[in-house]
DNA sequence: ATCGGTATCCATC
DNA sequence: GATGGATACCGAT
């Protein structure tokens, strides 16, 4: 499932800047220079799905789809009783808020980097959870490192790969989601950005939500632009899902780590769901 | 379907 | 009190 993502990654590419052409699967594999048996295969292996119905899952159609009772997404998750302690998640992540001001003196986290498959991950944690989840892009650890270190500037960041590498299995491979032993999370962020990102957590995975939706999710329709602000600045990449999250016409607007990771993520998840 | 301009308004610094 | 968006909307192509 690692490795996979290089290729994985081309298709997209060719996918979004051909989408008004509507490239067939034999286009697809031609770009990629793969025959159509093993992009058919790599794309079994890498989200369980056939090329076309990931396809499928990238088109504003099927986003729009998914938005359309998005409203009731968030409530619905509520209403289970979902609110605090329990499953917040697939993943079934508990999570803890640590405020800016309660880690101004600073925090000792441990990071590592791993194979996923999104590409290279960086992960980070404390003692008290994971606290970061980012990725690197050609080849630039260090980039990566950096953005984690710009989010907390007065953390002390050791190299522990022993203590990170846990966390990727778990939470790459949805068959590894269950309810006793949750994960545990740090959040770590204003009061607003926290409650932007617990309201993240409940939308189900293959499900979208919208900054609108979450805006008004919080009692503050009007904070759209502030909610989008925030989601933007959520630290734990896929575990806490912003990829989920769309404009109101289904538009994929922005992701930290480029969009194309956002709509593999997208198509990713829709294979674990069964779509 | 896309593109560009603009109204709006909240959290941040 | 200034700033700046991972917005939303509208109108033109």
């Amino acid at each position: 499932m690692t490795s996979y993502y290089q290729k994985v990654k081309e298709a997209i590419e060719y996918i979004s800047s051909h989408k008004a052409e509507q490239p067939s699967v034999e286009q697809i594999a031609k770009a990629c220079s793969v025959t159509v048996v093993e992009l058919h295969s790599l794309f079994k292996n890498w989200c369980g799905l056939t090329p076309m119905s990931f396809l499928q899952a990238l088109t504003l159609d099927h986003a729009r789809d998914l938005l359309r009772h998005e409203a009731t997404i968030l409530d619905a998750a509520f209403e289970t009783g979902l609110s605090s302690a329990g499953r917040l998640h697939d993943l079934f992540v508990t999570h803890e808020a640590m405020s800016p001001g309660e880690y101004k003196n600073g925090l000792d986290m441990a990071y590592g980097f791993h194979e996923s498959p999104f590409g290279e991950a960086l992960i980070v944690t404390t003692s008290r959870g994971m606290a970061g989840l980012g990725f690197v892009d050609e080849g630039n650890r260090a980039e990566a490192l950096s953005d984690m270190q710009r989010r907390w500037p007065k953390a002390r960041l050791v190299l522990n790969e022993i203590q990170t590498k846990s966390y990727v299995e778990r939470i790459f491979n949805s068959s590894l989601w269950q309810p006793h032993n949750p994960l545990k999370v740090t959040l770590i962020g204003t009061d607003f950005q926290v409650r932007v990102w617990e309201s993240l957590l409940k939308i189900p995975v293959g499900q979208m939500s919208s900054y609108g939706a979450i805006a008004s999710h919080l009692n503050n329709p009007k904070a759209v632009r502030a909610v989008g602000g925030a989601v933007g600045r959520n630290p734990i990449s896929f575990v806490v899902p912003c990829h989920r999250v769309l404009g109101k016409s289904g538009a994929l607007t922005g992701y930290h780590w480029g969009l194309t990771r956002k709509q593999a993520m997208i198509g990713w998840e829709k294979g674990k769901v069964g779509g």
